[in-house]
RNA sequence: GCUCGAAUGGUGGAAUGGUAGACACGAGGGACUUAAAAUCCCUUGGCCUUUAUCGGCUGUGCGGGUUCGAGUCCCGCUUCGAGCACCA
């Protein structure tokens, strides 16, 4: 039985006396945690008369598996972070929530019946009390859920606001629709530089002409968000379309099931519109490289020129976009995307039937297939197209490598210079011509935007006044070809992105409900004053039998216009009662603003007020896995911008720095059966027989030696296991896999804590390695990080185990040691390098207790800096030491440089890299005093082994090199 | 195919261009103990030399280069990981 620090009713200088026992972390973590909670240590309020800081993490999805090892990793990164950031004076905002609409609780639904309400509580329940026993600094009353009506009333109208704006290329913007309007009554499209679906040309007279639905229809073409009939990924297996970050190589990534391609009708959000922005704010935040190339790459803007090109015998004109305007030489033929809608123009009647034949075949084809066989097909539509420069017929062909929703859908083919159309070309044989001098196109394309060019034009083709590129170079021509195609109106320089509009509706029944009612068709908007407009009970969550999205099923589910309420579906009349949209929002929703509801997560009238957003910004430290990359963190900065054109949020990204923590993976461990048998041979020795490797469960191996008493408990089947055994053990395989309960080598969090506490746990977790790296869990090593902080504890104490502090002056070396370790952990803290600041902290531990330093001054230091480290032991300490006040506030220490200068430095002076000789110098000696003092020693003489010395270079190691 | 990143002992990993392998695990040896656990101490990249010390050589995926000096910088490869991918 032990205790920790227990209490004397004795008193010493207006202090409290402690007497010390024995290093119990289950009582002291629960103590500091219960304290913690009841005292509100971590509320934080808004304070302008300190700066402020803010930490976030993205907050989990709380799956019913209950946290792993894994998880906590970035939350404990940021909770240093945030207690060193509160221990240097800033006010920290450090609040945590849940993410909590989502698939899989509704999958459960569907399978238990249960809602998912239900288990969501149960999960986050679970979730919060695993987070408690870490020890954690946030601040829960801050808490957000995004399932709760409170929070996704700002979904639903940030949603609404999306709708009632459409984004303005001019003022870069997004401007009320009501402007958009009133352009449209004045000029119609005319002088219209705005965000669209497609180009739509229509005059003032023709606006006003147009009824309600017509009105409607053409405003979707420009509202940031709207109804869109779009290519979709359907995903038949959970019956809804996903976002194209949930799909990859044509399967769902919640559940792997096949993806095809369909054209629904969808709410969509426009965020191709601020792509230009999304790329720009790149530049200004401190991001990693890898993860500013990813947005990049899914950005993908490409700057190109689109040029016209007439079909020969008839007065259709088609568009191309391309980014080698300087092939144009060298075109042999066209090609269309399938599904284009100029395939049913230019089709001949000839070729007809064929082309007719090829459509339907590509249509059937799920994505899955394209990729996996990506063979050379097409066909031949019948039609010529006219070169613009040269005047040639090229021949259009239609083919399911070009893509309908990039650029127009169609290509000028150029298969010298491209792999695609090479590839095309040599299948159909369709001629190649080279336009690069001496470039070998006998079996590859050259691709490469570099060398001279040629044949462009031919001689025979050589026009007054036409373009020439001959003798340019590839960037010249470009640039060249741009000019010509501009100043002859051939066509314009085009930027392309290839960041696609956000689909927005799911059919499922967990998320946040549109705020939309359809008033005879009209897709319209309830009232500001009505939301949140709540998601309604259903007893069945799968979709209905009509394959309406579960909705469907809610009976009181239409929007009475009069009472401005939420009434039952047989009321309607579609005069003042009109159904509600049975959609829901997808996961990214609820996910794209919260980092400004933490800011002022009670308001009621305001997503944020106008002051908690002033002060607090935006995240000045943000902490996720990199698998955001492309989803969340592009859609919480496109959500943000908007927010930001309406006036909501100050700053244009909201995420200043980003830390990708890496993934825990698992470590899990094998055993060997020897086939056919019930016996295991140890690793060692398992080559000598056939044997299957079988996933253990890693929670009854120590250090990979099985415990052979607990596995055949493990399960029935191996109750009468036999065993061959090395050096009387069984040594068991191991390998590094993802964490997952099917291979047995999850570690849950709660175990380790109980074993070692948590304390140990968020120092092990900080020394396992960098923190951006991915890395295996091992619990083998945890053993030398609760000896660290035992022997920390023993500091503090005597032999007998009480509290032994002396007042006395430090000695010079106690003094070095501490302040070389505030040196290293301020530094290492700020770099995100925890590995290697406790690495320091056990240096400068070991040193104290050589030096039996037991001088309150020391120790004081000591207790601050592993603060934010081991939150719990340093608030006991620091309590010993005397101290009433929490040591989340205890004042960062300050670094002395004066106690790490020594009196004097012995240099060594080598030459080759051999020490010739040594000399002592006064530690501020100068690199001159010192280069001098070694020319004119004795030993030297200006001279080694009597050749003269040319250079002599000091390192600040100890070190000087001659040179000769 | 394009882009980005990585490669260091038995293991996880340290090293502003300056004594490579900090710190920890594991392993080996020792102390304490009736014994075990716990704790503490020593050794631990490889090779050679030596009774031991002292010492020497070699060594950061491969090949070059810059430098007084390269794990680190430059050029060319190899392998692994990540992102994008018929995006014209």
């Amino acid at each position: 039985m032990c205790f920790c620090l227990k209490l004397c009713n004795f008193a010493r200088q207006n202090e409290t006396f402690y007497e010390i026992m024995e290093y119990d972390f289950r009582a002291i973590e629960k103590k500091w945690q219960e304290k913690w909670a009841k005292e509100g240590t971590y509320r934080v309020k808004e304070d302008a008369s300190r700066p402020k800081y803010y930490v976030l993490n993205m907050f989990p999805y709380p799956s019913g598996a209950g946290l792993h090892v894994g998880h906590p990793l970035g939350y404990i990164a940021s909770d240093i972070y945030a207690r060193y950031k509160r221990q240097c004076g800033f006010n920290v905002l450090n609040p945590m929530g849940y993410d909590a609409y989502g698939l899989p609780a509704e999958q459960y639904a569907i399978q238990t019946g249960q809602h998912p309400a239900i288990t969501t509580e149960n999960n986050i329940n679970r979730y919060r009390e695993q987070l408690d026993k870490i020890g954690f600094s946030f601040d829960w009353d801050r808490e957000v859920r995004t399932c709760e009506p409170g929070y996704y009333h700002w979904t639903q109208w940030a949603f609404q606001k999306m709708f009632n704006s459409f984004y303005c290329n001019k003022c870069q913007s997004a401007q009320p629709i009501e402007k958009l309007i009133e352009h449209f009554e004045q000029k119609g499209t005319e002088g219209l530089d705005v965000a669209q679906s497609e180009e739509l040309e229509f005059t003032a007279a023709e606006w006003k002409a147009m009824d309600d639905k017509q009105k409607s229809d053409v405003l979707m073409n420009y509202r940031i968000a709207y109804q869109g009939e779009t290519m979709v990924n359907w995903c038949a297996g959970l019956g809804t379309v996903l976002a194209n970050d949930e799909v990859v190589e044509g399967v769902s990534v919640r559940g792997g099931f096949p993806v095809e391609q369909k054209k629904m009708r969808q709410w969509c959000l426009r965020v191709s519109a601020y792509a230009q922005r999304l790329l720009d704010g790149l530049d200004k935040i401190d991001w990693s490289d890898s993860i500013k190339e990813t947005q990049r790459n899914w950005i993908g803007r490409s700057e190109g020129t689109e040029m016209q090109f007439h079909v020969k015998d008839s007065d259709i004109e088609f568009t191309i976009f391309t980014t080698r305007a300087d092939t144009i030489f060298g075109v042999t033929f066209m090609v269309l995307a399938p599904e284009s809608e100029l395939v049913a123009q230019l089709t001949t009647p000839a070729q007809k039937k064929e082309v007719d034949a090829y459509v339907a075949a590509v249509k059937k084809r799920t994505e899955r297939e394209r990729i996996a066989d990506r063979k050379v097909t097409g066909v031949f539509s019948g039609s010529y197209a006219i070169n613009p420069l040269t005047g040639e017929d090229v021949p259009v062909w239609i083919s399911d490598y070009v893509l309908a929703g990039y650029g127009t859908g169609a290509i000028m083919a150029v298969p010298a210079h491209d792999s695609r159309d090479y590839a095309f070309a040599k299948h159909f044989g369709l001629e190649i011509r080279p336009l690069i001098k001496g470039c070998d196109v006998s079996e590859e394309s050259f691709d490469a935007k570099e060398g001279i060019m040629m044949n462009s034009p031919r001689p025979d083709q050589i026009r007054e006044g036409g373009l020439n590129l001959n003798g340019l170079t590839v960037k010249e021509a470009i640039a060249a070809t741009k000019k010509y195609v501009k100043e002859n109106k051939l066509g314009r320089i085009k930027v392309n992105y290839r960041l696609r509009d956000a689909i927005f509706s799911r059919q499922r029944y967990w998320g946040e409900p549109f705020p939309v009612y359809y008033k005879n068709g009209i897709p319209t908007m309830i009232p500001e004053e009505c939301l949140p407009l709540e998601l309604p009970e259903i007893s069945e969550y799968k979709p209905t039998e009509t394959g309406e999205p579960p909705l469907g099923h809610a009976q009181n589910w239409a929007f009475d216009t009069k009472s401005k309420k939420v009434v039952s579906k047989s009321l309607i009349d579609n005069v003042t009662v009109f159904p509600l949209e049975l959609n829901t929002m997808p996961g990214f929703a609820g996910s794209s603003a919260y980092y400004l509801r933490y800011m002022d997560p009670h308001n009621d009238k305001a997503l944020v007020s106008k002051e908690a957003d002033s002060y607090w910004k935006c995240v000045d430290l943000y902490l996720g896995g990199s698998e955001h990359a492309t989803g969340h963190l592009i859609y919480s900065r496109f959500w943000n911008k908007f927010l930001k054109d309406l006036g909501v949020s100050e700053v244009e990204e909201p995420f200043s720095k980003l830390i990708n923590q890496g993934m825990i993976q698992g470590r899990s461990n094998f055993v060997y059966r020897i086939k056919d048998t019930n016996t295991f041979v140890s690793f060692g020795l398992k080559d000598q027989y056939d044997t299957t490797p079988i996933h253990v469960d890693v929670n009854i191996v120590s250090a990979d030696v099985l415990d052979v008493e607990a596995f055949k408990n493990w399960r029935p089947e191996y109750n009468n296991a036999e065993f061959i055994l090395e050096n009387g053990k069984y040594i068991c395989g191991w390998a590094v896999e993802k964490m997952s309960k099917s291979m047995f080598n999850v570690v849950n969090p709660d175990v380790i804590i109980e074993r070692y506490g948590a304390d140990t746990l968020r120092m092990y977790e900080m020394f396992l390695g960098p923190l951006e790296q991915s890395k295996p869990w091992d619990t083998n090593g945890i053993d030398g990080c609760h000896r660290f902080i035992r022997k920390m504890w023993n500091l503090f104490t005597d032999k007998e185990g009480n509290l032994n502090i002396s007042d006395d002056a430090p000695s010079k070396d106690e003094l070095k040691s501490i302040h070389k370790l505030i040196k290293k952990v301020t530094e290492d803290i700020e770099n995100f390098s925890y590995n290697t600041s406790v690495a320091a902290f056990m240096i400068c531990v070991n040193e104290l207790s050589a030096l039996k330093c037991n001088k309150r001054v020391v120790l004081t230091d000591l207790v601050k800096l592993i603060a934010p480290f081991a939150p719990h032991i340093a608030e006991e300490l620091w309590q010993a030491l005397g101290n009433q006040t929490t040591v989340c506030d205890a004042q960062w220490p300050k670094f002395d440089e004066s106690y790490l200068k020594e009196d004097s430095i012995t240099y060594s002076i080598s030459f080759n890299g051999k020490t010739r000789f040594t000399l002592d110098f006064p530690a501020d000696a100068t690199q001159q005093e010192i280069q001098d003092a070694v020319l004119a020693n004795e030993k030297a003489q200006g001279y080694i082994d009597g050749k003269p010395i040319r250079k002599v270079i000091v390192v600040p190691r100890k070190i000087v090199n001659i040179v000769i």
